[in-house]
RNA sequence: GGCCCCAUCGUCUAGAGGCCAAGGACAUCGCCCUCUCACGGCGAAAACCCGGGUUCGAAUCCCGGUGGGGUCACCA
């Protein structure tokens, strides 16, 4: 393949945090562009920020992107032609970098204290000004005197000689070309006086240097692209194509955070999201894919990815959606996988143990075939599982007065019990049956006797098909509770 | 506030000047299926932000207003 179209995307989060959605959605649209194109995904670690980076986060990042299914081809851990992949570890590069545009001229040296910057835009804002910092005496200063002041200790940082007239045009692929004045932009910081560098400079650096050819990502920074575009043209490199993607807002069409309910992919699959669903519907969101179709695996994705179909428009995440996309997923799954997903929540929610689930592990599969329509969240596979196992039930109070309260039932419900005692084989049929039957005899709809054995036997009122249902609870089990509420039935006050 | 982006049903969107009395999906509401709940099927309600242009003709193009979003750090 040509190297010179060679395309490479990257994604390059800072890791102050757990991963944000729309953070994973850029991530996506990078993976989705690199797959449809042949081209290379990189991932990197922009972590200049000593403060706030922390090593959890980068693992949980990495953790996150694994778990939605987004692998990259070059980055940490897997390597790659442009190492390392963490900005920290590219100091050297940087530096070298602002040395360069300090001895071409296009950036210089700067004195000025935080106290004079904050007061200097103190004034403007008095004075009814934008605060543009350009440098005053040190943008043109005599680079000996510099050298000097530099020799005496005092602390500067490196500052870009922004232009002070003409245009810079971002040209995007998303929304077309986005012109900004030179004359809004600020002579802003390259290196800082810790010698390291901002975002900007190192974003830039590093684009070119890994040969990025199409820089996606969130529409947040937008506003920085001049910067970096005047940055890259300094330095004489090419410039890669830019595509900003809107943010993800909650349904307040305020940016989407955890007070929303969950924010980052983490706070999703807790809530019992499936991570090919939160994939899928992430990539649906706001990409303009053709509205007739919306289940698709990765592969399809990519295929039909374009982002020039991309909404310039802020994307709302609406969560009813994501959960019915979910509970697509949720029934697509064979009995098998869903008992696998299922045991370890029901270890830990302690309605078995290890050895019970080792022992009948054919029954828990036939358990979520029945149950899987029935659920949208794997958090709620517990709850709907738990009265599976497990022997005697605590009936709701009120609600067994209501079952078992009436004439009909207390007259017939014991009865019921004995034929189903009695049942030489327990089987889906035979239950029906004997249900059946009885009421037939009795002249009165089998309605009348399912809800109070449903509540009986499962504890709730609603449930998977009662027949089925008793047929995988068992006899035994079935039996013990139908027992249990027969009895409970004959201290009901009448 | 300056700069920038954006604007079709509640939400995601289809729509690239006549095919649109605007289509789909989720959500909502009915009906059917039925032992409850789901699933499934059928159906209903629901939108071109406003005002000016351009044009024979505008949801689609232009301008303005309004609204929403982003950004204005030695954070990314």
């Amino acid at each position: 393949m040509d190297n010179e179209t060679h395309i490479r995307v990257r994604y390059a989060p800072s890791p102050t945090g757990r991963l944000h959605v729309g953070g994973v959605r850029t991530a996506l649209f990078n993976w989705l562009f690199a797959r449809k194109n042949g081209g290379t995904f990189v991932l990197r670690i922009e972590d200049t920020d000593l403060e706030r980076s922390t090593e959890e986060s980068v693992e949980q990042l990495e953790r996150s992107m694994r778990w939605i299914g987004l692998d990259w081809d070059e980055g940490p851990e897997v390597g790659g032609p442009h190492p390392p992949y963490r900005q920290t570890e590219r100091f050297d590069l940087y530096r070298e970098a602002a040395k360069k545009l300090l001895d071409s001229g296009a950036a210089y040296y700067d004195f000025a204290t935080p106290e004079e910057l904050a007061w200097l835009r103190e004034r403007a804002r008095a004075e009814g000004r934008q605060p543009i910092y350009t440098g005053g005496e040190y943008r043109e200063m005599d680079p000996d005197e510099a050298g000097e002041r530099i020799q005496a200790g005092q602390p500067y940082t490196v500052r870009f000689k922004t232009p002070r007239e003409g245009q810079t045009v971002v040209q995007d692929m998303i929304r077309g070309p986005v012109t900004f004045e030179n004359a809004n932009l600020e002579d802003f910081v390259l290196m800082k006086s810790t010698d390291t560098p901002t975002y900007n400079f190192a974003a830039a650096f590093d684009d070119a240097e890994m040969e990025i050819s199409h820089v996606i990502r969130g529409d947040d920074h937008l506003s920085n692209t001049p910067r970096q575009i005047l940055i890259h043209e300094a330095l004489g490199n090419p410039l890669p194509a830019f595509a900003h993607v809107p943010q993800v807002l909650g349904p307040d069409k305020k940016k989407l955070s955890k007070r929303h309910g969950a924010a980052s992919v983490e706070d999703f699959a807790e809530r019992g999201y499936l991570p090919e669903a939160l994939f899928n519907y992430l990539a649906l969101l706001g990409a303009g894919y053709a509205a007739d179709e919306e289940i698709f695996t990765p592969e399809e994705l990519a295929e039909r990815f374009r982002i020039d179909r991309v909404s310039g428009n802020p994307a709302i995440l609406d969560e009813k959606k994501l959960r019915s996309v979910n509970a697509v997923y949720l029934r697509r799954k064979s009995p098998e996988e869903l008992a696998a997903l299922a045991a370890p929540m029901l270890v830990e929610s302690g309605a078995l143990t290890e050895e019970e689930l080792g022992r009948d592990r054919a029954r828990l599969a036939n358990i979520m075939a029945l149950l899987k329509e029935r659920i949208a969240l794997t958090t709620e596979i517990p709850d709907s599982v738990g009265y599976f196992y497990g022997g005697s039930l605590d009936y709701d109070e009120d609600e067994f007065e209501n079952q078992f309260g009436k004439e009909f039932v207390r007259e017939n419900f014991p009865e019921l019990v004995e034929r189903l005692t009695a049942l030489p084989e327990w089987t889906e049929t035979a239950i029906e049956e004997a249900v059946r039957g009885l009421a037939a005899e009795r002249e009165k709809g089998a309605r009348h006797l399912i809800h109070p054995l449903r509540f009986a036997v499962t504890g709730r009122t609603v449930s998977a098909g009662l027949f089925e249902t008793m047929q995988l609870l068992g006899r035994e089990r079935s039996l013990l509770r139908a027992g249990d509420a027969a009895r409970k039935m004959q201290r009901l006050s009448v």
